[in-house]
DNA sequence: ATTTCTTTATCACATAATATGATATTGACA
DNA sequence: TGTCAATATCATATTATGTGATAAAGAAAT
């Protein structure tokens, strides 16, 4: 399989029937109509009375639960995981867009600027991350 | 869809029906028998008397004949280029085994070395390759 | 221990999806 | 026109899935 065949993957509009579906996570077919009828995870039907289909971000979430589950969680708590996990996405999503610019130093470490400081107006907030660490601080703002 | 969650899709062993096989390739189903009694493209089984399924390089395969098709080829002619292509492959590969070492050069080239010269053990064998063109020239070889 | 609730399995029945062989249709080409 | 390649259509059988009901198994609470 080809790097560019990989690539066109994702933009593949693909799905998957409950057989398979069961078979790649390792959930049973009662296993997962349980969960999606807890709403714990979800699938999709291209037409009115055809079978439940499962595209990708609905398989990672059938293995995601499956996991939680093999792991010994019960199934609400699960839920609220996930549900924090999307919660704290949201957040991050939210911050992501305040970013500014990304330098890269000779260091090797990426400085991430999300612009001006609320309550001291002269700096900008920058984050400096590298493979293993990441850390915030303030910096002179520059003039524009 | 994150680009871990992309990785992990090729070590995924899913297969769809050919229902979604002809959903993804624009083949009919009809097509899709048809071309794989002429053994142009094939399938497999997870179980005896089971239907058909379609792994990732069944459905590019697919995808492959399916375009040949539509760009106005016979089935026999469309078969024809891709045991070509296949042949064409196989060669490329065994050359790939011969590969010696690629150094980047400062004016954007890669240099592919092949190793020696059959014919001139003197010298090796240089490929310079960049991303419009490529040559081959002979180089001195290095002691070592 | 008993009860209650959660989770999964099983069963029965209905419908959707696919397999397969036969036949018809369409299109290309000599 | 006749022949062959390619596809569609149809009938019939089998497999896959949906759904509701019920049973069974486990976990948690009392």
């Amino acid at each position: 399989m080809g790097p560019d065949f990989t690539k066109r993957l994702k933009d593949l509009d693909l799905s998957v029937g409950i057989g398979e579906a069961s078979r790649i996570t390792g959930a049973t077919a009662t296993q997962i109509r349980y969960w999606e009828k807890k709403s714990l995870v979800s699938s999709f039907r291209r037409e009115e009375g055809g079978n439940k289909r499962f595209n990708f971000p609905n398989l990672a979430r059938l293995m995601l639960v499956k996991s939680m589950i093999d792991e010994g969680y019960t199934l609400t708590k699960a839920a609220d995981i996930l549900a924090k996990h999307r919660h704290e996405a949201d957040h991050l999503k939210m911050i992501a867009k305040l970013l500014v610019s990304v330098d890269e130093t000779a260091d090797g470490y990426s400085e991430l600027n999300f612009g001006q400081l609320q309550n001291d107006p002269d700096f900008d907030v920058v984050a400096k991350v590298n493979d293993t660490s990441a850390t915030f601080c303030k910096v002179p703002r520059k003039q524009s």
